[in-house]
DNA sequence: TCTTGACCTGAAGTCAGGTTTAGGTTATAC
DNA sequence: GTATAACCTAAACCTGACTTCAGGTCAAGA
């Protein structure tokens, strides 16, 4: 068992936020002892899907439906399975959008350097899109595919 | 030359969205025909790498920051090639995180299908975190690794 | 016993990133 | 030439996720 403050160290959470969640209902069956929260291993389980979760840019809200379900019990596996299945997905996409991201800014990386080099960007904007050399064509196409 | 209305099509962002932008400073020369914005092939290419920038959680005050940059010409081409160097190691740490993320994200699915399949997470617990089987200990490593 | 630090609450404040509203101007189609 | 659709501004409003504040309680050590 763990006070706030031991939680917020470990974690590195600000104990208001902590509350904060409290409040938001993402600890539901959270003990008191003379009204001081005790959180006990299944809130620190509980906090780090939290966290998790928030990383994939989950809200607040959502977050709150699982933990109901967790603390609803067996009856909700299959719903949550479904659940984590779905952010799988969201995730997944998430990633494939990066790596689209990462290939826009290598290719402005790459066109930064060249215009350094050139001191202007006339070249550059001769070559763009269709003349480009061989060494970038493909990050700029992957950049600019939609 | 494209109205916002037009831009707001071809981008399919609101038009008070684009105005928005607009006042925070994103496009610096950004010209008129009484009182009327006139978007050109340049404020399209600052369009792109706005929802590009965007994607990578930028704020839209350093955006600004860049768009500035770009408006100042050629002595800046440094300057912009550190900018996009600095944001690829951003983005390519947040690709990491997700990797991980995912993989908490498969152990959750993996959970939820033995606890399905067992109709209690007795059995789970007492595996958890030693005595898991091969075919998910890699991915659960990968997600607890902090 | 008294003080000090960690805990508690409800309410208000903050910040980013927009959106909505109210009131007005301009361009286009009939 | 007049309707109406698309544009304009400033200012207020909204949402999510916290943080701060004011005022109060509780537990442990000197």
């Amino acid at each position: 068992m763990y006070t706030i403050g031991q939680v917020s160290e470990m974690f590195n959470i600000p104990v208001s936020t902590l509350r904060y969640y409290d409040k938001e209902g993402l600890f539901p069956g959270l003990e008191r002892s003379s009204g001081i929260r005790r959180f006990s291993e299944k809130e620190i389980e509980a906090l780090r899907i939290i966290e998790c979760l928030k990383k994939t840019g989950m809200e607040i809200k959502d977050i709150k439906q699982f933990m109901e379900w967790c603390a609803e019990g067996s009856s909700t596996y299959t719903v949550r399975r479904d659940f984590f299945l779905r952010r799988k997905k969201i995730v997944e996409e998430e990633i494939r959008k990066m790596s689209r991201v990462l290939d826009m800014i290598d290719f402005k990386c790459w066109y930064y350097e060249q215009a350094i080099k050139d001191g202007n960007e006339d070249r550059l904007n001769q070559m763009i899109p269709d003349n480009l050399p061989d060494e970038i064509k493909d990050v700029y196409d992957r950049a600019h595919e939609d």
